[in-house]
DNA sequence: CACTCTACCTGTGCGC
DNA sequence: TGCGCACAGGTAGAGT
């Protein structure tokens, strides 16, 4: 499932690859499944997408946002992404071979393409006129976020953990592999409640979610059951119930928090 | 406010 | 072999 790190992974390849998306003419868009477009007609976003160039990529939490401008250059837009939960987008060749999934196509110039595959469907493209539309809705992204800030924001709050850490309104980028990998890190169980917290054990909380997204990014994200073929981030404890722990060697053990798998070491990781 | 549930989707893997 | 079913989970929206 793409989190923060795997949408920072396909951000890069889109605007630092060979090609890069930046300065790139959309010359028509087709769209295979007209679900995937949210909040305007299908129509709407072809008429405001085809002819524009492709000015700037960039990411807040799991949202991706494209910076277009009309051929003129005097009308703006975005266009924003959400993978959720199997999206994925490529920047290929035409010739390249088509994803059996793929909902959404933009097709540029010098015979490239921008595919946006999708077995779930999932997945969503929309636009808006600042990005803001979106982010006012969201915490501060979970990785560009500081210490101090983290802090202040978790001392509002009383709730668990797990949930908490979920909220995209709390802060924005992780999702439930990330979730468990973070506070594995931080040795605090899923159900603990922040009230509960130590003032140490805040600052390991912070530590563990920043590191480990830092860590996923430069391994360009994890790769679940072979979703993320280029990430080789290393689980700790996602999915590895019945495993041993890589720390202390108790079996991870799998409860169900918040209507999600969670995966924890009960030893690295008691309740206060 | 905090939580729970459901809908949206489809591929996978299980039991029978 | 094949069928039915539970399951995976990000988000929105409704309900408790």
């Amino acid at each position: 499932m793409p989190e923060l790190p795997e949408v920072e992974s396909v951000r890069r390849i889109l605007v630092d690859g060979t090609p890069s998306l930046l300065g790139a003419v959309v010359w028509n868009v087709d769209i295979l499944r007209a679900s995937v477009v949210d909040g305007l007609s299908t129509e709407q976003l072809r008429r405001q997408v085809e002819g524009a160039t492709v000015h700037e990529v960039f990411r807040h939490g799991k949202y991706l946002f494209f910076r277009l401008s009309n051929a003129r250059g005097t009308n703006f837009c975005w266009m924003a992404v959400h993978l959720r939960m199997t999206g994925r987008l490529f920047l290929v060749s035409e010739e390249s071979a088509i994803a059996p999934h793929t909902r959404f196509v933009l097709h540029l110039e010098n015979r490239q393409v921008l595919r946006f595959d999708d077995p779930r469907a999932f997945g969503r493209v929309w636009l808006v006129s600042d990005p803001a539309e979106v982010i006012s809705r969201l915490g501060p992204d979970a990785l560009a976020i500081g210490k101090d800030m983290f802090l202040q924001r978790l001392s509002g709050q009383r709730r668990q953990l797990k949930p908490l850490l979920l909220d995209q309104s709390f802060v924005a980028g992780l999702g439930n592999i990330y979730v468990d990998e973070s506070l594995f890190r931080a040795r605090l169980h899923p159900l603990q409640s922040v009230t509960g917290l130590r003032g140490d054990e805040r600052e390991r909380l912070f530590a563990a979610v920043h590191e480990v997204l830092q860590q996923a990014v430069d391994c360009k994200g994890a790769n679940i059951d072979g979703v993320f073929e280029a990430g080789n981030f290393p689980v700790a404890v996602y999915g590895r119930n019945g495993t041993p722990c890589p720390v202390c060697g108790s079996s991870i053990v799998k409860l169900r928090v918040a209507q999600r798998g969670t995966h924890l070491c009960p030893s690295c990781q008691p309740m206060n």
